[in-house]
DNA sequence: GAGTTTGAAACT
DNA sequence: CAGTTTCAAACTC
């Protein structure tokens, strides 16, 4: 049951977006970030003192906004210039007046000025600077200055599983926030600004060779260790300003979501305000619905998004630099505490609360709302990121600092089975504690964990932990807590090589299936033997023995890298590179030297990587070729393989919902329904949203509290006949 | 699960 | 650079 015109109203009552998926590994790139790293030791001071001048425009009232959702500004009643730039346009300054759904503004600014056929990223920036009127920074008091959203460019979508970016004006999907999910979370501990760019959808690989491994094999159902490489690049600015907020990074189903909460107990409870924006600038396009704030709800957005939106609330004592390393999907944030305040805040140890999981993406319908929160409620955004396509050289962010209305409660989610180094970088000292998944580590002070830095122990992280005084890494790789098994896929594409150096590693589809657990037993996990370290990442509930692949021994672990580095400067760069023709063309750099596999096993690299021997091998009676009838008995076999699995994941799926069928009916004893048996999930998040839709309208007509109390109620009780009116007809007899 | 095979990495 | 050894994953039983 619905309301009648509830789809509509609650179609601006949520946020619906979809998600990207994560990009490659590049374990150069970790290798090299973990090096320039361990060279940043001796400078460390020096990053310290100069970040704060990044963080500069303290008190001044920035929003950037980067978005495609119907999101509407944060909270003010007066005119707001916006700055709206996108890649490869020209930044276009706009006036938008009080109540103006300024995503669907800069939506339709940006479709204007983007060619509807690209495939490359765009990201569109709207930075909301002030009144024109009074020349006044926008609303800091709000609580919410800062939203960003990613706009994804169309022609992105893939087809496999969730793995879609989103395409402007598709549907948003919307996340409920009580819904558990995997998570893997970050404090920025003082006011940030985080950006989030996406790459272009990489080509899958076009190889030949379909996959043979046993469905069975998919190692993604067996390890927990590995976690995919953080496959967006993100840019975390700090700002400055008294509060801290929260940003927590989600990973949902490969998809990273960055959600920060700022925390608004030290501002003082604000009415909800209603923002009206509207095109000031005849060129333009009029919008004519305006989205309300009425609720103390936060932005959700899904995991499945490639839009992002960032609120943050406050300024910062700690300023986050983001480290991006040419060629790598790794994204890092330096966390470096600057203000002088901060060093008599040590030693203090983080409250663990439960952590509220952000739901996945649904299907539901319902809209998204860019919602303020001008009340002492948390303000929860999220930003689910793209997968990360070339990663520029340039360490530092570019972003505009944002000072932001403060806050004073720091908080990190911890993705599952996070472990933690906690340093003090003032003092050296160093703490190790593991969460559980969900965990939220709260600083109620405000400044508990803005000397520490947290460096999750998973891995992909490459020595981010480092000693006193040393900026602090962390990476931002989404949780691999739930490793998922690629979809079963057609002979092609074939899944990109996952051969970065070690042997036989699993040729991973770069999405985001995990790699297997090392079992090393004496390379200690330091030499290329171990695919861990091969691939650049720590050992993580690895059967490995003696390993010294981790953050304990950080010192061996870096003179081992030098080691390989020496013997072979492109240890840790992709072992498959393209050929003449590009993609099309991969081809295994050095080439393999199998003599008794016929490269037609796992054995061999090229094989392995599903793709063809090439010249550069020097392989024996190799029958990994273009015309090779055992390659091709082997396609088939594999293909015929695929699609009995296909069809036996089908028929599960089928008995699934066959068995478990939805909700049964609750009757009473001559076999009718009773009443609250029709109140369904659906039917009360239909009257959820006839309520907010109702809350809205009041808002919108700036009826007084009383009025809209009353009429919500009248609402609520409208939704009840309705029930009531549907179960009558029904005279609902069990099914 | 134990043992064997294999080829890349490491070493000489 | 070639030959040998070491190593851990792939494979077989």
């Amino acid at each position: 049951m619905s309301s009648p015109g509830s789809q509509t109203r609650s179609s601006t009552a949520k946020a619906r977006l979809e998600a990207a998926k994560s990009g490659k590994t590049d374990p150069v790139a970790v290798i090299q970030a973990e090096l320039d790293n361990l060279m940043a030791k001796s400078s460390s001071e020096s990053s310290s003192t100069t970040s704060p001048s990044k963080a500069t425009k303290s008190g001044a009232s920035t929003t950037v906004i980067t978005a495609t959702s119907e999101s509407t500004v944060p909270s003010t009643t007066t005119p707001t210039e916006v700055r709206v730039s996108s890649a490869g346009n020209p930044t276009q300054v706009i006036t938008l007046p009080p109540g103006s759904p300024v995503g669907k503004t800069i939506q339709s600014i940006v479709k204007r000025s983007m060619p509807s056929t690209t495939t490359s990223q765009v990201v569109t920036k709207v930075i909301i600077t002030r009144n024109p009127v009074t020349k006044q920074p926008v609303s800091t008091t709000a609580g919410l200055t800062t939203a960003t959203v990613t706009m994804m460019s169309p022609g992105t979508a893939k087809t496999s599983g969730a793995r879609q970016l989103i395409q402007p004006g598709s549907p948003i999907k919307f996340i409920p926030i009580t819904q558990p999910v995997t998570q893997q979370g970050v404090v920025i501990p003082k006011g940030v600004v985080i950006t989030t760019t996406s790459p272009a959808k990489q080509n899958a690989a076009k190889v030949a060779i379909p996959a043979l491994k046993s469905p069975t094999k998919v190692s993604g159902s067996t390890t927990p260790k590995k976690i995919a490489p953080a496959p967006q690049t993100i840019i975390v600015k700090s700002s400055a300003g008294p509060t801290p907020q929260q940003v927590s990074l989600t990973s949902v189903s490969g998809v990273k979501t960055v959600a920060m909460v700022a925390n608004p107990s030290t501002n003082p409870p604000q009415q909800p305000k209603t923002i009206q924006i509207k095109p000031a600038v005849q060129a333009q396009p009029k919008v004519s619905t305006s989205s309300i704030v009425t609720t103390s709800t936060a932005v959700v957005t899904p995991a499945a998004t490639a839009a992002a939106t960032v609120t943050t609330a406050s300024a910062a004592a700690t300023t986050v630099q983001s480290v991006q390393v040419p060629g790598s999907k790794f994204s890092y944030v330096r966390l470096v505490t600057v203000t002088a305040s901060s060093a008599s805040n040590t030693q203090a140890k983080p409250v663990v609360t439960t952590a509220k999981p952000i739901a996945p993406a649904t299907t539901s319908s319902v809209h998204s709302v860019v919602r303020t929160i001008p009340t002492p409620n948390p303000v929860k955004v999220n930003v689910p990121i793209a997968p990360a396509q070339k990663i520029q050289a340039n360490r530092s962010s570019t972003v505009q600092p944002v000072s932001v209305a403060g806050t004073s409660q720091n908080r990190m989610i911890m993705p599952a089975n996070t472990q933690l180094k906690i340093i003090n970088p003032l003092t050296g000292e160093t703490k190790f504690a593991s969460f559980p998944p969900g965990t939220t580590l709260l600083a109620p002070s405000g400044n508990i964990l803005q000397n520490f830095a947290m460096v999750p122990m998973v891995p992909q992280v490459m020595s981010q932990a480092k000693p006193a005084s040393t900026p602090n890494y962390v990476s931002l790789a989404p949780s691999g807590g739930v490793p998922q098994a690629a979809p079963p896929r057609p002979r092609s594409p074939p899944p990109p090589s996952r051969v970065v150096n070690g042997r036989r590693s699993a040729p991973v589809d770069s999405e985001h299936r995990p790699r297997k657990p090392c079992n090393c037993t004496k390379s200690q996990c330091l030499k290329l033997y171990c695919d861990c370290f091969a691939n650049g990442e720590f050992c993580n509930s690895c059967n490995c023995n003696n390993c010294y692949n981790n953050l304990d021994h950080e010192d061996d672990r870096a003179r081992a890298i030098k080691a390989c580095l020496d013997r072979n400067p492109n240890a840790f760069k992709p072992k498959i590179g393209k050929g003449r023709n590009g993609e099309l063309d991969r081809r295994h750099n050095k080439g393999c030297n199998c003599k008794r596999s016929g490269c037609l096993k796992n054995y061999c690299e090229c094989y392995e990587a599903k793709i063809l021997c090439s010249n550069n091998c020097k392989c024996v009676g190799c029958k990994n070729f273009e015309e090779s009838p055992e390659r091709k008995t082997l396609m088939h076999l594999a293909d015929a393989a695929e699609v009995r699995v296909q069809q036996q994941t089908d028929a599960n799926t089928k008995l699934q919902f066959q068995d478990f069928p939805s909700r049964p009916a609750i009757v009473n004893d001559s076999g009718k329904r009773l009443p609250f048996s029709f109140i369904t999930n659906d039917v009360a998040e239909a009257t959820c949203q006839c309520l907010l839709a109702q809350a809205e309208q009041t808002e919108q007509k700036r009826t007084s509290q009383a009025k809209a109390e009353k009429l919500i109620l009248e609402e609520f009780g409208q939704c009840l006949r309705q029930v009531i009116h549907s179960a009558g007809k029904t005279k609902g007899v069990a099914s």
